[in-house]
DNA sequence: CCGGAACGCC
């Protein structure tokens, strides 16, 4: 008995040789019922055609061709070749595999090498690896396509690599399947040592040449982002195919630092007049969308179109997140709109970018019958939490435990973030503990959300946590820092704690982590360690530029902000809306009116940056305090959307300083409406009136205080005494303090030699 | 047996 073997080839070949597509396919229908009737007839028909309908897309008629002629028991119609094929026809759907395998014990064909390598490969594809392992395992003479079938089910990747050395050391000879099977294996960084091995075996046996291999060996490199040896080995490969050129792009799209040779290779193959394909616009445009380069994407759309891919369902998903990255939502909307299929991806798209809709998106693609997956829900819960929809949450919470959604890590990190975003930690407590894997990531929620909700020891405490469990990254430090700087109840000494452990895991050149450091001691008020890990960043980014500035601002030192600044400049960096404020703020502490009007007006004029409420309250506290009133009160009424209580705080507070009743009142007025319950202008108004003498508006004004029901709240305070637990806390009359008499004295003297620096200072601008 | 697309922790 001849052994015939089925692969990829044999059947690409019987479909180009009939070239048949859809429409024949239809109308050979006919021919199929002729077939039927036949009394001569033998498997090369029926094979064609269920090839041909595998060929055009429709599994489902191919398994309906086989199973109608086991049904009519045409028995001498059917090999072991038709067999294989009905076997690849089945996708995802289980049950009409497990009935060929059924047919194929009782018929014998069981006992046929390649219906068992079928059978193999279907189980592989449809999640039942242990059944295909138990067929391999039966076999009496496995040959190298069973084996690589089984390479090719396993899950991970070690145990596919394990199982890789297994089989180099009982002898199976490698064939270029095996190895591209192998190298797929080693995409992650743990694979690296292997893949390396690999290359070298694939060079030493000559099998460089294939193109498979050389495909998969240029994808390895690529993820290991090193694009230098994917270009070489792509460059040395003596066949190149369209997969080989797709790879390569999708390499350099991968890679940040690569979108434009991306779209030099895209335009490459163009020139060279290669078939480009959906892979070939997904790659393209993907690496639009990473380099947020509007223009292009809109060409490799166009050209797309052209190709007919404009409605493909991969270039139409990569299309919209393409569009949304270069932030028209519009564009995107309607490339959803006008594709024909949708799948789980097109939908997870538009939920993440539509935010606002998400939830009601979410509806739509269930009503459409699409099955949500781990990272929909990412999208989904991430936006509910954005929108603050707290009935919502807890409802795709139940949802997600309904659906065994909460078995993967990655939703229940989202479901942290999202109860910390409600200011609920118990309930982020919960999911993280009841957590099965607990990723960095997971830690990284959980301390963030303590930090958002000023838990800060909370967050200091997870962090050590983190340290005893796993190993912290950026973000984890970017967290705790934060948590650090934000508190004054939190001993300095945590601060420092971290920023060892930082430099223990070497992330200190990491851009992100050097600005959380300064900030933290810019925040504390150490600003001389603030200035050294803003000296020792290599690369500065715009956050340490930031950074640095709102830390010297936060110390009032005029002159420092503003070399910085300019400094900052001068390198070609660009001013956020942050830096502006922190610049503002120190312009108005050292009555640098004339400057920071300059800067103000610039915002809008030179750096197209709105300045914010925040930027407004920042100009009217300084122009009130060197008593320019009238101009306050008018900027007030320029802020959009009307003033926020600070603005207003800040103007009464003015007010108060240089004694304008009048301006006061009208200010009180309208900070009483908005806010009822503040006790804060009462006290101040209180205050300029008992300054003017008008002893009669404190009284009424206490009266109303007390009908009210408005308290006056007590101020809280924390000094660091150094050692870890010597944390003080106290409160304005505060007495408790076993030297508080030294205490108060000192803060006199403190006060008098400010009292004197600043008149010294005022002269000076005077000056 | 090789190539592509969506998401979350600063």
């Amino acid at each position: 008995m001849i052994t015939r073997q089925l692969n990829s080839k044999t059947l690409h070949g019987i479909s180009n040789q009939l070239s048949i597509n859809l429409r024949r396919f239809h109308s050979s229908k006919h021919a199929h019922q002729q077939l039927d009737n036949n009394p001569h007839r033998n498997a090369l028909p029926i094979n064609r055609l269920m090839v041909s309908a595998i060929t055009a897309k429709h599994p489902f008629e191919a398994l309906e061709i086989f199973r109608r002629h086991l049904q009519f028991g045409f028995l001498n119609d059917i090999d072991e070749v038709t067999l294989a094929i009905a076997l690849k026809a089945c996708t995802g759907d289980q049950t009409p595999g497990r009935q060929i395998h059924g047919f194929a014990i009782t018929s014998g064909f069981v006992s046929y090498i390649s219906v068992s390598n079928s059978l193999m490969n279907m189980y592989c594809k449809s999640g039942q690896f242990d059944k295909a392992l138990c067929i391999f395992n039966n076999l009496n003479n496995p040959d190298i396509v069973s084996w690589n079938t089984v390479l090719s089910g396993f899950e991970k990747s070690d145990d596919a690599l394990s199982f890789a050395l297994r089989m180099n050391l009982i002898g199976v000879v490698f064939d270029a399947v095996t190895y591209s099977t192998a190298l797929s294996f080693c995409l992650d960084h743990e694979g690296f040592l292997f893949g390396l091995q690999l290359h070298s075996l694939i060079v030493k046996f000559g099998l460089d040449s294939e193109v498979y291999v050389g495909n998969a060996l240029i994808t390895m490199y690529s993820r290991w982002g090193r694009l230098v040896e994917a270009r070489r080995v792509f460059d040395e490969m003596p066949n190149k195919d369209s997969v080989s050129w797709n790879a390569i792009l999708s390499g350099y799209t991968q890679d940040g630092d690569y979108g434009v040779e991306a779209i030099l290779a895209l335009i490459e193959m163009m020139r060279k007049g290669l078939r480009l394909d959906h892979v070939s616009f997904t790659s393209a445009a993907s690496a639009c969308g990473h380099e947020k380069n509007l223009e292009l994407g809109k060409q490799i759309h166009g050209v797309s179109i052209k190709m007919g891919y404009g409605t493909h369902v991969s270039v139409g998903n990569v299309l919209m997140s393409t569009y949304s990255k270069c932030e028209v939502t519009g564009d995107a909307n309607k490339v959803f709109r006008r594709m024909h299929d949708r799948n789980v991806i097109s939908w997870t798209t538009m939920i993440s970018m539509n935010r606002e809709d998400a939830v009601s998106l979410f509806k739509e693609m269930r009503l459409d019958g699409v099955c949500p997956n781990d990272v929909t829900f990412i999208g989904l819960i991430h936006a509910i939490s954005i929108g603050n929809l707290v009935k919502e949450g807890r409802m795709i919470h139940g949802l997600c435990i309904k659906t065994n959604f909460l078995s993967e890590p990655s939703v229940c990190n989202c479901l942290i973030t999202m109860y910390a975003r409600f200011e609920s930690m118990q309930d982020s407590e919960k999911v993280f503990d009841e957590l099965s894997c607990r990723e960095i990531i997971s830690w990284n929620a959980l301390i963030s959300g303590y930090a958002q909700n000023g838990l800060s020891l909370a967050a200091v405490q997870a962090f050590f946590g983190v340290i005893k469990e796993s190993k912290p990254n950026a973000y984890t430090f970017g967290s705790v820092l934060n948590a650090v700087g934000a508190a004054e109840d939190i001993s300095l000494k945590h601060g420092q704690r971290c920023h060892s452990h930082i430099i223990k895991v070497g992330l200190d050149s990491d851009p992100i982590v050097g600005s959380a450091l300064l900030d933290m001691y810019g925040k504390r008020g150490s600003i001389f360690e603030s200035q050294r890990v803003f000296n020792e960043t290599q690369e500065k980014s715009e956050f340490a530029w930031t950074a640095i500035i709102s830390a010297l601002a936060r110390h009032g030192d005029y002159e420092s902000v503003m070399n910085q600044f300019k400094e900052m400049e001068n390198k070609g960096v660009r001013p956020d809306s942050i830096t502006f404020l922190s610049v503002l703020t120190v312009c108005g502490r050292n009555g640098m009116i004339h400057k920071g009007r300059q800067l103000f007006d610039s915002m809008l004029k030179d750096y197209h940056i709105e300045p914010s409420p925040d930027h407004y309250s920042c100009m009217v506290d300084m122009l009130g305090r060197v008593g320019r009133l009238e101009e306050a009160e008018e900027l007030v009424g320029q802020i959009p959307g009307g003033p926020g209580l600070s603005v207003l705080q800040s103007l009464l507070g003015a007010c108060r300083i240089h004694g304008n009743v009048e301006m006061g009142e009208r200010i009180a007025d309208a900070l009483m409406k908005m806010e009822p319950a503040g006790s804060g202008s009462y006290v101040l108004m209180s205050n300029l009136y008992a300054e003017k003498g008008d002893w009669e508006m404190v009284a009424i004004l206490r009266k109303g205080m007390k009908s009210k029901g408005v308290r006056k709240e007590v101020g809280f305070s924390w000094a660091d005494v150094g050692d870890i637990d010597g944390l003080h806390g106290f409160s304005s009359g505060d007495n408790t303090h076993p030297r508080s008499e030294e205490i108060y004295r000192m803060a006199e003297c403190l006060g008098s030699e400010m009292k004197y620096l600043n008149s010294k200072r005022e002269r000076a601008i005077a000056l």
